[in-house]
DNA sequence: CTGTCACAGAAA
DNA sequence: TTCTGTGACAGC
């Protein structure tokens, strides 16, 4: 007999091991590793996936697999692999680390439904119970009243009269289109049309449509062409002429637009050398990381394609990561003018259907090419040639769920796997990456020139406090103002940036100085002027705006700090010509809208674009030649080690954003500190120095890259619960590790409540250091206060939210 | 995670 | 004594 070894959908620390299960004896030869199974587990039926086939097992009894939901193995060797990596890297489930490697179409849902179980004891059922099955032998769960007919239901189950069943329902069904096609020859065409009767006009225009196409027509089309109606269609069924059928189509987002076809451009010299380098590990099948550190406007894009060539044309397939914000229309636009049909593309803004689609894509080997967000990584290709990490330091790249893994470490364990080389590029690479790139852990190719003559922009950097001194109160400098002016009579394009949405970060009463916060979290809550609501910016919590101060009644309540709203609202009132987009998580959250308010700005119908880190990335409008940067300083003081990188890449990307054609571009930076390094080192583009700088800050507190760090924190809904648990976790990693590591804490979050939780942390700076064993301990000793109790922990053993 | 079983206290 | 509610535990 054979027994197949099944994790089951079950995310928690006791069934975090593969149950096994005996395979019934038809399915021996087709059961395979790596495929979905429902299986029974306790009283319910699950989900899971089939780890291992064996002959052996050490369980007391086995109980038979259920159904098979594949008939090809949705995970490799691989890729299976890959989830143990996962998992204890992560310190994940391994189902939580297989279902993150699929779309999410393919996770199961589950049904449960009572049913009669023989309708001979229809007529014993509970009066109350009876009508419930009036004209049916089953109901579903969720259709139940819970607080009335619930109990009379149990005692019907008692009696065996009733039984309950569970289901397993696949979620992301195959899109399928109706068609319809002639049964009969040509000749016997002929016949049937004069059999037809002679007021059958619809359903003889329908045959002769298909007659002339043999192969049959969608049904929608075919109703269209000849103005029939599905009742004709029925009609000739009915006769035995024409069958009706379906076809498994794919969901096509980008359907209806057409890619202009690119060709490969000419290298620059410093170009050829880093895809020679690249080209070199690819036809060897020799693994190497690559940084391609390069400015913005360097061409690293050209190199990409020009590497994916050479990748395609051995045969293999490539994945190309971009960040989900710079995932615009433009980039997809880029690869798919040039690799056409060969591209899948995959990213947040697909539906579940669409990227399921796009995933068999994949799987059936119909593409060599994906393109996409963090999760494209997965991308169940088995013969890969190339990976490349666009905009590698993005922390979008970082999953802030579990599983928390980084796409950069998945990508390299792939990488290896196959043999083949990971492309990292950027124009201000992570210090992680331009650390080992120095090191030689990975080899550094570098573009310095940008492809357009004229250099990098002039950046201007204005001191606020001097603007404030002289009695500017505006947020618009004066210089920034004048050249807001002047773009506007040339009819130049100007793009402002403001990391902040809303029309206020905070609401203040001046007589007694009382902030409005949430009530569910420590936050004080942003004024939206659209919807004239007070809303939490992490909760969702939303309130009216009060007309006076809950704490003194007083009137004199005032919005500090501006948001993205405000700015819109000062700029319509300071220069009312200008025509303004705004763009923000408010106003791109309809589908389809960040590409509609981009391409409205790309067409000159605006004047200026207004957002927030959103609009940082990988636009390229020809007509830009202002960016402005209202306060630099907001990213600079959160509570993040890396805050100051932050800054300096944010600052780098935006001023990359103007003159990249033949206008010239000018910044302008607003700031109360235009001395710090992070600011002034962006604004003459000198990454290097920011290294150096960065680096020494880095090595004296003891952050990465020159420490391993991770992140624990314990939230409850009772502070003093939150601070024990804490405090214990704390000195029991202090006890297990050595004296190099150091660990901080017990303290309370930058956020210190959040959804009615308290939240403290506690943080592990550790070198060369076996750690997971100790965080499984950790795990372990608290399980059961999480699974039963309102106590949640989370480990993140490579944080990049401090928060 | 969730159903089941055991045990404890409240209603019959 | 039976019913209802909470907690520990197992799941192959």
């Amino acid at each position: 007999m054979k027994i197949a070894s099944v994790i089951v959908d079950v995310p928690a620390r006791q069934t975090d091991r593969p149950f096994d299960y005996e395979i019934p004896a038809k399915w021996e030869d087709v059961l395979q590793v790596g495929m979905r199974v429902t299986v029974p587990f306790g009283a319910r039926r699950l989900q899971g996936f089939v780890v291992d086939i064996k002959t052996h097992s050490e369980a007391k009894s086995l109980k038979p697999i259920e159904a098979m939901l594949d008939v090809t193995p949705v995970l490799n060797e691989e890729l299976l692999q890959l989830g143990k990596y996962l998992t204890e890297t992560t310190l994940c489930f391994a189902i939580s680390a297989y279902q993150a490697m699929l779309p999410a179409a393919m996770k199961a849902k589950y049904e449960k439904e009572i049913r009669l179980v023989d309708e001979a004891y229809r007529q014993k059922l509970h009066p109350s119970v009876q009508p419930l099955f009036a004209n049916r032998s089953a109901l579903l769960w969720k259709e139940i009243d819970e607080t009335t007919v619930l109990s009379r239901l149990q005692k019907d189950i008692q009696n065996g009269y009733l039984e309950v069943v569970y289901h397993v329902k696949e979620k992301g069904s195959k899109k399928m289109v109706k068609y319809i096609a002639c049964t009969l020859t040509k000749e016997q065409c002929g016949e049937a049309l004069r059999s037809l009767p002679a007021n059958a006009t619809k359903q003889r225009r329908l045959l002769e449509l298909l007659v002339s196409a043999q192969k049959g027509l969608p049904l929608k089309e075919a109703l269209e062409q000849s103005n029939a109606s599905h009742a004709a269609v029925k009609a000739l069924i009915d006769k035995g002429i024409v069958r009706e059928y379906e076809v498994e189509t794919y969901r096509d987002p980008y359907e209806q637009r057409h890619f202009a076809k690119t060709v490969p451009l000419s290298l620059t010299n410093e170009q050829q050398q880093a895809l020679d380098a690249i080209v070199d590990s690819v036809r060897k099948n020799e693994h190497h990381v690559f940084l391609l550190y390069g400015v913005t406007g360097s061409g690293k894009t050209e190199v990409y394609m020009q590497a994916i060539e050479e990748v395609l044309a051995r045969g293999k397939e490539a994945i190309v990561l971009v960040p989900e914000i710079s995932l615009t229309p433009q980039m997809v636009e880029r690869f798919k003018g040039r690799f056409g049909s060969q591209v899948a593309v995959l990213h947040s803004g697909l539906s579940v259907g669409e990227k399921y689609d796009e995933w068999r894509k994949i799987q059936r080997k119909e593409v060599k090419l994906v393109v996409g967000a963090r999760s494209a990584i997965f991308a169940p290709f088995e013969n890969l040639g190339m990976i490349i990490i666009d905009e590698e330091h993005e922390a979008s790249y970082k999953q802030e769920e579990t599983p928390r893994y980084h796409a950069r470490d998945v990508a390299i364990y792939r990488a290896r796997f196959h043999q083949c080389p990971v492309v990292l590029g950027s124009a201000t690479p992570s210090l992680e990456s331009f650390a080992r790139a120095k090191k030689g852990v990975y080899r550094l190719l570098t573009l310095q020139k940008r492809m357009s003559e004229n250099g990098l922009p002039t950046v201007n950097i204005i001191d606020m406090r001097e603007e404030l001194r002289s009695g500017n109160r505006s947020m618009f400098s004066r210089s920034l103002f004048e050249k807001l002016q002047d773009r506007l009579q040339k009819g130049e394009q100007a793009v402002l940036f403001l990391n902040r949405r809303g029309y206020s970060t905070f609401v203040m009463c001046r007589d007694c100085g009382y902030v409005i916060r949430c009530p569910h979290c420590d936050i004080s809550l942003t004024y939206h002027r659209v919807q004239q609501r007070l809303k939490c910016h992490y909760c969702g919590y939303e309130e009216h705006v009060a007309s006076r101060c809950p704490s003194c009644t007083s009137e004199h309540i005032r919005f500090f700090g501006a948001g993205t709203q405000k700015v819109e609202e000062e700029l319509t009132k300071l220069l009312p010509q200008a025509r303004v987009i705004r763009m923000d998580v408010d106003t791109t959250s309809r589908k389809g809208a960040h590409e509609q308010l981009l391409s409205a700005f790309g067409e000159g119908k605006a004047d200026i674009l207004l957002g927030t880190q959103m609009i940082a990335k990988g636009l390229d409008f020809p007509k830009v030649t202002l960016v402005g940067v209202l306060t630099a300083d907001t990213m600079l003081h959160l509570p993040d080690f890396r805050a100051c990188e932050k800054t300096f890449q944010l600052l780098t990307q935006v001023s990359g954003r103007a003159g990249r054609h033949h206008l010239p571009g000018e910044v302008v930076i607003q700031t109360y500190t235009p001395d710090h390094y992070s600011i002034e080192l962006a604004a003459c583009h000198d990454y290097e120095t920011f290294y150096q700088k960065e680096m020494f800050v880095r090595k004296r507190h003891g952050y990465p890259p020159f420490y391993y760090l991770t992140l624990i924190t314990v939230s409850h809904p009772e502070i003093t619960k939150a601070v024990a648990v804490t405090e214990k976790i704390a000195a029991y990693v202090r006890s297990q590790l050595s004296k190099e590591a150091v660990i901080l804490g017990p303290v309370a979050s930058p956020i210190a409540r959040l959804h009615d939780r308290y939240r403290y942390q506690c943080m592990i700076k550790y070198k060369r250091e076996a750690i997971t064993a100790v965080l499984k301990n950790v795990i372990d000793r608290y399980q059961q206060d999480i699974s039963q109790g309102e106590l949640q922990l989370t480990i993140d053993t490579n944080p990049y939210m401090m928060m």
